[in-house]
DNA sequence: ACGTACACCTA
DNA sequence: GTAGGTGTACGTC
């Protein structure tokens, strides 16, 4: 930098507020994410570096740099801890734009600088200093009063929302005083903002006013007995010290050392498409524009760049991952490119929840017509839709079949939904169409099995071959409701749906614990519509058909209709993730998993049938040995099935005592209550309860699970949920695979009939405790750090501190009676909860209560807080930031009250836990592909602390560390748990031995 | 044919 | 005490 340079320095951090407070709010199109700010200052930086010979700066820059905070912790907090101590966190929607701007600064190609321990003001000052001494000019792009001490002859300072310059004259004209008095003056008015303090009832015209007349401040403060005012003289006397440190902290900093000099804050050239990529992520159109024109870039080539984007999550969350692998292809896509000429009234200047807003007014105007969908009948047709979804960006689409089970369903149709451009969606104006591929009819004639393809269809291998071009573009983003079902189906069909989103996991992600997320109930709760019912269209019970028999007309309705309603849920649920800091946990911990989980159902699971067909055999032959016996003893036969019957049997007829009631005023038989009657020596309960087990074991195990087996894979394929729990669990179903018994040995035997392929094992790795874990870290409880650190008995510890018996020669009672209370804890303990669960007086578990609380104190504490954060919010988080509601946590009813109390403490332990799971499997296909082991080994089930493998025979012994490996780390990089994760795995022919 | 209560399987 | 799903019985429509 020579004489005659001119440096500009930007105050990134203050034009960051600035801009978010003064500019209009704006969200990006596509998925509202704010970039108000991130808008403003690219239009500023832009502006600055093009033409700022236009600007009332009147020159244009040879060096320029951008300067930021780098963190609250500065030399100012050490001399005055009060020192910006009253700053609350900043608004959400501001967060993620942080990292955007700098981000923008990079993409500008322009030196983006922060120092630890100064304020972004510090740097200012010395590079300013340092630049005049040479003799060049300095422009600070700043508004900001605390700068400006700095100005001089050569240095000014640069409103850019006003374009207005400010030299020295316009530093007296509004303070009253000389830049170089500012100091002075900001000590004795002090700062509320950064809690800097000043003297009462000295305001900066009074300032002004007493510097004017004693020159200087140490002059005043020397003199100032010398006050006419009694108040003023009192409280300057008063104040003297205070002001003192004031100065200090008000007195920028000249000396900060500098990371780069100041000939490295030369002008760069722009790098158009490096810039351009950034823009169009942004979706900046005008601007993208103006750059592409002026660097001659092509801005038709240039791909989006991939912006790590700290959405809301970080204000309040972790970091998901920010810039890790994970979703980042489908996160990346979804966000939708900006289409050049793109411009649109919807959305501009809003915040998402506005957005959301804005749309179900659109929506009023236009509401669902089933009479303007159209039914796509030849390939022309088809051929326009497509192009028209692929030049839109965005697509909600939805598939029509014969099954609700995806792997046994045949694609009868397609519907599409289209609302103009991804990048500026036009609420009102949807339009939606069926495609109807294998409707068929005929068959109702008893001589023929005769059924014809109907009429007017596009062949399905052409209108396939069409649609894996939209489905599979990844410029076009999949909307879908439930896509987990599609996405499988369509897999079966050749076609591998990306990016995508499904408006049921939005749903999920905003509201999990309010009402269902079905695409009915959804469409009633947000758009207040019905859409028709499936048996309206297809018929219920025995006169239920099958889709692909439905009348194209009436399917067209019930399809397209489909289409249209997630449609137009996506466009009123999306821009909310934003508005509530919940896209991390859509990105990462549910959309990534839609495909994972349709593989590892595709895959199925081999079951024995005649293992299990055996176990059948055994069950029943047991079973009725004890019919006769129980007929016997009751002295008559009877459906032991039949709990009422039973009743009648043993409190009735047979009068004994000890029963209680269920809460229909039904005598009881549960197991717990025929368990005590046996220990009274009675004889029947006792039978009651084996022939119980053996007909259960049969019933829903060996006699149901063999008719789940597919006709032609033979495996079993179960489906699961990823949003029907509240806490963020799994479920399974159809069959549940998740409740296969392991406790009985009787019950074990289910599990052998689960094998391996030939040449391949069953690898099953589960986390140990992890809940405890969840618990020791979140509650961070030091003897559980401890205990988990050096990976002892945790049970025989608790007992251990509980009950001051040593971990050696514990008699089992003990720790038993430990472990349940580690599980109580985990339930949200109550000691009638405990009671039952240990058979024991509800005094004696109160007691266990009141001890434990005692010797963990921690725990009571963390209780107490998630109970009040729930209570006050209505929701409780993980530690990954997934959000479980408890809406009934208020309800003046105590029982209702406390049962949410308990779901409440459980949720952020459970769900964490599920949280971890989740990442694992999200992770573990990458990393087996990594290995160059994903063709021998394949993730098939999760029972929500394990997850099963098919591995080659071979590639056990690399797996299974790689395995244990990506669970033990799954929390990391988002969260740093406090306590190691533990992961046991081992591998055998069938499931009960590898358990 | 469908919904609810009860019982019982899992983590 | 938390979170699920399924089978049977038995009521209603």
């Amino acid at each position: 930098m020579k004489k005659g340079d001119h440096l500009f320095l930007v105050d990134g951090s203050g034009f960051i507020f600035r801009a978010f407070h003064a500019l209009p709010p704006l969200t990006r199109k596509s998925d509202g994410l704010p970039v108000g700010a991130v808008s403003g200052f690219c239009n500023m930086l832009w502006k600055l570096l093009t033409d700022a010979r236009d600007t009332s700066v009147g020159v244009t820059p040879t060096h320029l740099a951008v300067i930021f905070d780098y963190s609250s912790q500065t030399f100012r907090k050490d001399l005055y801890p009060e020192y910006k101590a009253n700053r609350s966190a900043p608004p959400e929607d501001l967060v993620p734009q942080f990292g955007l701007i700098r981000e923008a600064t990079r993409a500008f190609n322009l030196p983006c600088i922060e120092t630890e321990g100064f304020e972004a003001d510090d740097i200012i000052a010395t590079y300013a200093r340092a630049a005049e001494a040479i003799g060049a000019d300095v422009t600070i792009v700043s508004s900001d009063k605390d700068l400006m001490q700095l100005v001089t002859a050569n240095v000014h300072m640069y409103d850019s929302m006003k374009d207005k310059q400010i030299g020295i004259p316009d530093v007296i004209e509004k303070w009253g005083v000389p830049p170089e008095k500012m100091i002075d003056l900001q000590a004795l008015t002090g700062d509320s903002t950064d809690n800097v303090p000043g003297v009462p009832g000295i305001g900066p015209k009074t300032a002004a006013q007493l510097l004017e007349e004693f020159g200087d401040l140490d002059t005043l403060l020397s003199r100032a007995e010398e006050i006419k005012q009694n108040k003023r003289r009192e409280n300057i006397i008063a104040s003297r010290e205070l002001v003192q440190i004031s100065r200090q902290l008000v007195t920028l900093r000249t000396d900060v050392p500098l990371q780069l000099d100041l000939d490295a804050l030369v002008l760069e050239p722009q790098d158009g498409p490096k810039l351009i990529g950034f823009l169009k992520t942004m979706q900046f159109t005008t601007l993208t524009r103006r750059v592409a024109d002026a660097t001659g870039a092509a801005a038709a080539d240039v791909e989006p760049a991939e912006v790590a984007v700290e959405w809301g999550a970080a204000a309040h969350g972790p970091d998901l991952d920010a810039g890790e692998g994970g979703d980042a292809a489908a996160a990346g896509k979804a966000s939708a490119p900006a289409r050049d000429g793109a411009a649109g009234a919807d959305g501009e200047g809003m915040r998402p929840s506005e957005l959301a807003a804005a749309r179900l007014a659109a929506f009023k105007d236009v509401p669902v017509d089933r009479s303007i969908y159209q039914t796509v009948r030849d390939i022309e047709t088809l051929k326009g839709w497509i192009a028209a979804a692929r030049e839109a960006g965005l697509v909600a689409f939805d598939t029509e079949s014969t099954s609700l089970d995806p792997m046994q369903a045949e694609l009868a149709g397609v519907s599409l939904a289209l609302a103009g451009d991804a990048a500026s969606p036009a609420p009102g104006d949807i339009r939606a169409c069926y495609i109807p591929l294998g409707h068929k009819s005929g068959g109702d004639d008893l001589f023929s099995d005769g059924l014809k393809l109907v009429d007017g269809q596009v062949p399905m291998d052409e209108a396939l071959a069409l649609l894996k071009e939209l489905l599979e573009d990844p410029s076009v983003l999949k909307v879908a409701q439930n896509l987990k079902y599609d996405y499988l189906l369509m897999k079966r069909y050749g076609i591998d749906t990306a990016p995508f989103d499904d408006t049921m996991l939005i749903s999920y992600v905003l509201e999990a614990g309010i009402g269902s997320h079905g695409m009915d109930a959804l469409s009633e709760r947000w758009l207040g519509h019905t859409p028709i019912a499936f048996k309206e269209v297809a018929g219920s019970g025995k006169a239920q058909v099958t889709f692909d028999r439905v009348e194209i007309a009436k399917a067209t309705e019930y399809a397209a209709e489909d289409a249209d309603v997630t449609l137009r849920l996506w466009l009123v649920l999306k821009p909310q993730l934003a508005e509530r800091g919940l896209v991390r946990v859509y990105e990462r911990l549910e959309r990534p998993l839609v495909p994972v989980l349709a593989r590892m159902e595709e895959r199925g699971v081999t079951v024995d049938r005649q293992i299990l067909s055996r176990l059948s055999g055994e069950l029943a032959q047991k079973a009725a040995a004890f019919e006769e016996d129980i007929y016997e003893l009751a002295g008559e036969r009877f459906n032991i099935g039949s709990p009422k019957q039973l009743g009648d049997i043993l409190f009735g007829k047979m009068g004994l005592s000890g029963g209680s009631k269920t809460k229909s005023g039904q005598w009881s038989t549960s197991a717990s209550v025929l368990e005590d009657l046996a220990a009274g020596g009675e004889p029947l309960p006792r039978k009651i309860v084996d022939w119980r087990q053996l007909t259960k074991l049969k019933s829903t195990y060996t006699d149901a699970l063999p008719t789940y087996v597919h006709p032609e894979t033979k495996r079993v394929h179960t489906s699961y949920s990823l949003a029907s729990t509240t806490t963020g669990r799994l479920s399974s179903s159809e069959p549940n695979l998740q409740n296969i018994p392991v406790r009985t040995a009787e019950g074990r035997k289910i599990r052998t009939a689960f094998i391996s392929t030939p040449g391949h094992k069953l690898l099953s790795a589960d986390y140990s405790q992890i809940e405890l874990r969840v618990l020791a870290h979140v509650a961070d409880i030091p003897q559980l750090r401890q205990a988990f650190a050096d990976n002892i008995d945790i049970h025989a510890m608790t007992a251990s501190e509980m009950f001051g018996v040593p971990v050696e020669g514990m008699p089992s009672e003990v720790r038993r009676r430990a472990k349940a209370i580690n599980f109580g804890i985990i339930y949200g303990i109550s000691a009638f909860g405990l009671a039952n669960q240990l058979a024991i007086e509800r005094s004696e578990a109160s007691d266990y209560i009141k001890k434990y609380f005692e010797r963990f104190p921690g725990i009571r504490d963390y209780m107490d807080a998630t109970k009040a954060f729930a209570r006050e919010h209505g929701y409780v988080e993980t530690i990954f930031g997934r959000r479980a509601h408890y809406a009934e946590i208020r309800s003046s009813n105590p029982s209702v009250r406390a049962f949410n109390e308990r779901a409440a403490i459980n949720a952020p332990i459970q769900g964490s836990a599920a949280d971890v799971i989740r990442r694992a499997m999200v992770k573990i296909e990458p990393a087996l592909k990594a290995a160059g082991l994903d063709d021998r080994a394949r993730m098939l089930l999760q029972v929500h602390d394990e997850l099963i493998f098919e591995v080659e025979d071979e590639a056990v012994d690399a797996v299974t560390p790689l395995v244990v490996e990506v669970m033990e780390s799954a929390a990391m990089p988002a969260i740093s748990m406090k306590v190691p994760l533990k992961v046991d795995a081992r591998a055998a022919h069938n499931w009960d031995e590898a358990h």
